[in-house]
DNA sequence: AGCAAAATCGAGAATTATTCTCATTTTATT
DNA sequence: AATAAAATGAGAATAATTCTCGATTTTGCT
């Protein structure tokens, strides 16, 4: 795998937000600092992260796939309205559940995420 | 919300199998109780019964959306090589710490599924 | 049963996210 | 500087899903 200054600018935004962008989203910032730049190479490149455990793909079942720099074992909070995705503190005994579980059914990872409406879309939900 | 026979039979093969089956899957099946059913009526009506409760789109972040007519609260285990989806039986322990967090952080739901090569998978890799 | 309104359907077109192709450019090596 | 391998940008191709629309089915009413 050779350098190229694409591939790092991909990183560098995805590392910057922890917003859970979409790939579309990461193109979109990659444009500002190279206007130039093609929305396959960023896709290619997310996927050459995700294939070097640099970033994960965050299934929460919206249209897009979301990606996330944090390659921790973590938890999701997900909006079903809006599709936001943000990190969600958990308690020590569910941490430890969970890695408990991992190492008993000898699983590569987990994801987490629990379902609940923002903030946001539940004050214009009510309006 | 009218009766159609279409929509039973997308409930009704959706509930034969635990198989977590994707639209065309279940369309397949349709076909051969209704030859001349459309696939969007399929996805048609498999939104229509997730609207209603009915069933729940399992996030594994495959291509493709996989169905579940058992909407209980349930672990999912997935095969990140060949994309299966199975319900994995989870410790008492870890099923109290779901429920309670769920409950904490007012939570609708969550979905939690645990990646792991299946011994398919492993067994043609080790070939 | 007969009828009108509302719901649903089937077929195929349209949309959307993602992947692929290929000629060109960049990177690493000598 | 010459070369091979890797990466790129642009746009075409693919694949899952959604939309459109005229035809059919279901429901509620008489």
């Amino acid at each position: 795998m050779n350098y190229s200054r694409q591939r790092e600018t991909v990183y560098d935004v995805l590392r910057s937000t922890k917003d859970h962008p979409s790939a579309d989203w990461i193109y979109g910032e990659c444009k500002k600092i190279i206007p130039n730049i093609g929305l396959a190479t960023v896709y290619r490149n997310l996927e050459q992260l995700v294939a070097q455990g640099k970033a994960i793909k965050v299934p929460v079942g919206q249209d897009k796939d979301r990606f996330d720099a944090d390659v921790s074992l973590h938890v999701h909070g997900a909006c079903p309205v809006c599709g936001k995705v943000w990190d969600e503190e958990v308690s020590a005994p569910l941490n430890d559940a969970l890695k408990a579980e991992c190492e008993k059914n000898h699983s590569d990872g987990y994801s987490l995420t629990f379902f609940r409406v923002c903030g946001e879309c539940k004050a214009k939900q009510e309006q």
